[in-house]
DNA sequence: GCCGTTTTCGGCCCGACTGTTTTCAGTCG
């Protein structure tokens, strides 16, 4: 998938991983409109995903006269690239290729139906750079020219074109649960049909997914293909060949349906849940050891020996069984092969939750029907932490407001049982990392969670000791969704990830997964640096309303992806285990 | 461009679908 251009002015050592990966996910584009060794445009590929699975901050490394260590994928040259990225910001090759090839064609490159040499015969031929342009051209006729674009290609991709210029092509993975799950239960009522089973990054619980995959297992597929087209919320249909449909239903959700032979399952399931890198890495092992791997199954000099189950595809390569959220080839091929994979956090893991909202600032409910809702979630503890006075927008507390909830609070106490409410606050991290409120205040409280709510563009120098200062207070305990993104709607802040986590273990306080759809902020390969460091991960919902708590399991979706256990996380503790972090926190 | 029961060069994952090409190239996942 080619990603968006990177606009790239940087000063002096301030390249991070995503700024390297996207310089090489640039290159590998315009590589591949050259018509270059495609084991070359490969490797580029290959480089960026290294890069950005790769915790600790590069440019940090090298700037502070480190190593960089080695890296699968990367070797003499590239780490000579890196080096020259995180020194000028850029990298000549990339330079140069700019000059030759049109940099608007990467963005073509991304529009279903384009690859490099329709591309390129679209920019030769007719001289289209932009979208905006194909969409021209297909409209005054000029494409019927073209070698190889007939009127069904010309249609398919007017459409794709319209639906790139209108909006973005990605879903919030809790957005998309609803819906995977009404047609996967309709699914499971085709003729036929012996099991069914949501693939793709929605199985490996990334935070956004692109659309559906879907797969079903049964011995007459065409039977199964023609329920799924009759499936009532399909505003269309895009493909149906006998093994595989696409449709996109009226909430705009593109979904594949794959239907295979029972004794395949497990091989297509593996194969269909991917990630890509995962499965490359998997047949190039399955190549090593005289196997041959496919989604239908594990063969050897053409027979089959493995694939009805998943297990039984990476017994075979002499694997454990990994599960979904580590299938990114990031080391748990290699950790899987040494039993040395970790046992992932579980939903019902969770005891608490460190961060609500009530009808105090901007939340929906009563501090009753939260800690009520709380409960019924399978919760003992809830911290009440609403905003501080800052955050206006929000009806952020004053300290005098917040004091009289802690004694609302303490009453409440008194007579709710199973549940426990614990006093704390959302306070804001003001631009030069004081806290939002009086020390007097915070020292009335059971825990503080810090947050950025504003001046998000800050340098990473300046935003970086801005955190850091936060967490020096000593009454500071979690530092709330650390990078303040929204996803598709704000970036992530410019901030030092690695010295962050630093400070959290020197300080003994603690990062923050919100769980919430549009943040999932920490990221995946953060929680697991954090883990890495010792530093407790708090998954919590950032609940605003009383149905919130059930976001909670998404967040142990992204916790699951950064290699995070039960005892990586904060709010796996009993209540009084948790206190005891608390005090220690403050000491 | 990387990698190597490596030592200097050959190999680098595999299959389906689409559209239009009459035998397959391009794209996708």
């Amino acid at each position: 998938m080619a990603r968006p251009v990177s606009k790239v002015a940087a000063p002096r050592h301030a390249a991070d991983n995503e700024r390297i990966a996207a310089i090489f996910e640039e290159i590998a584009d315009l590589l591949d409109l050259q018509n270059a060794n495609p084991f070359r445009i490969r490797a580029y590929r290959n480089a960026a995903r290294s890069v950005r699975a790769f915790g600790p901050d590069i440019g940090g490394l090298l700037g502070s006269g480190r190593e960089l260590p080695k890296l699968p994928g990367i070797g003499r040259d590239l780490t000579a690239k890196i080096g020259e990225i995180v020194e000028t910001g850029s990298c000549a090759l990339l330079e140069r290729l700019r000059k030759q090839v049109p940099g608007t064609l990467v963005e073509l490159l991304s529009i279903p139906g384009l690859g490099p040499k329709r591309v390129q015969h679209l920019y030769h031929e007719l001289g289209v750079e932009t979208p905006q342009q194909l969409r021209a051209a297909a409209r005054d006729g000029r494409l019927d020219r073209l070698h190889g674009f007939g009127p069904r290609m010309q249609a398919k991709l007017l459409q794709a074109v319209d639906a790139r210029l209108q909006t973005g092509h990605r879903h919030l993975l809790a957005l998309a649960a609803a819906p995977a799950e009404r047609v996967v239960s309709y699914l499971r009522r085709a003729p036929g049909v012996s099991e069914v089973s949501v693939a793709g990054s929605f199985r490996r619980m990334r935070d956004t997914v692109g659309d559906l995959d879907i797969l079903a297992a049964a011995a007459d597929p065409d039977a199964v293909t023609r329920h799924f087209l009759g499936y009532p919320e399909v505003r269309e249909v895009l493909a149906g060949g006998p093994a595989r449909a696409s449709v996109v239903l009226e909430s705009g959700l593109q979904v594949d349906l794959r239907t295979i032979d029972p004794p395949a399952w497990g091989a297509a399931l593996v194969y269909f849940t991917g990630s890509k890198a995962h499965n490359i890495a998997l047949r190039r092992r399955a190549q090593e050891r005289g196997f041959k791997l496919s989604e239908y199954g594990v063969f050897k000099d053409g027979r089959r020996v493995a694939g009805d189950t998943e297990a039984s595809v990476y017994r075979i390569l002499r694997l454990a069984e990994i599960p979904p959220e580590l299938r990114e080839d990031r080391g748990e091929i290699e950790a899987a092969e040494a039993g040395r994979l970790p046992r992932l956090i579980e939903p019902g893991d969770l005891r608490g939750d460190l961060h609500a909202h009530s009808k105090a600032s901007d939340g929906a409910n009563s501090l009753e029907e939260m800690a009520e809702a709380a409960r019924a979630a399978g919760l003992e503890y809830l911290a009440i932490t609403d905003h501080s006075r800052h955050l206006r927008i929000a009806h952020g507390l004053d300290a005098a407001a917040l004091l009289r909830q802690c004694e609302e609070i303490d009453a409440l106490n008194r007579c709710l049982r199973g549940i426990t409410l614990l006093k704390g606050a959302e306070v804001d991290i003001l631009e030069n990392g004081e806290l939002d409120l009086p020390d007097e205040a915070l020292q009335q409280l059971d825990l503080v969670v810090g947050a950025v709510h504003d001046h998000f563009g800050l340098s990473r120098t300046q935003q970086t000791r801005r955190l850091l200062r936060a967490m020096e207070h000593r009454c500071f305990t979690v530092l709330a969704h650390p990078f303040a993104r929204l996803i598709g709607e704000r970036e992530p802040i410019e901030v030092d990830m690695t010295a962050v986590i630093k400070a959290a273990r020197q300080r003994g306080c603690a990062l923050e997964l919100n769980a919430q759809p549009r943040r999932m902020d920490l990221f995946d390969i953060h929680c697991r640096a954090a883990k890495e460091q010792g530093v407790p991960v708090s998954i919590d919902s950032d609940a605003h309303r009383a149905g919130d708590f059930a976001q909670l399991r998404f967040g142990v979706g992204q916790a699951r992806r950064g290699w995070l256990e039960k005892d990586d996380v904060l709010n796996t503790r009993g209540l009084q285990d948790l206190r005891r972090f608390l005090r220690d926190c403050r000491r």
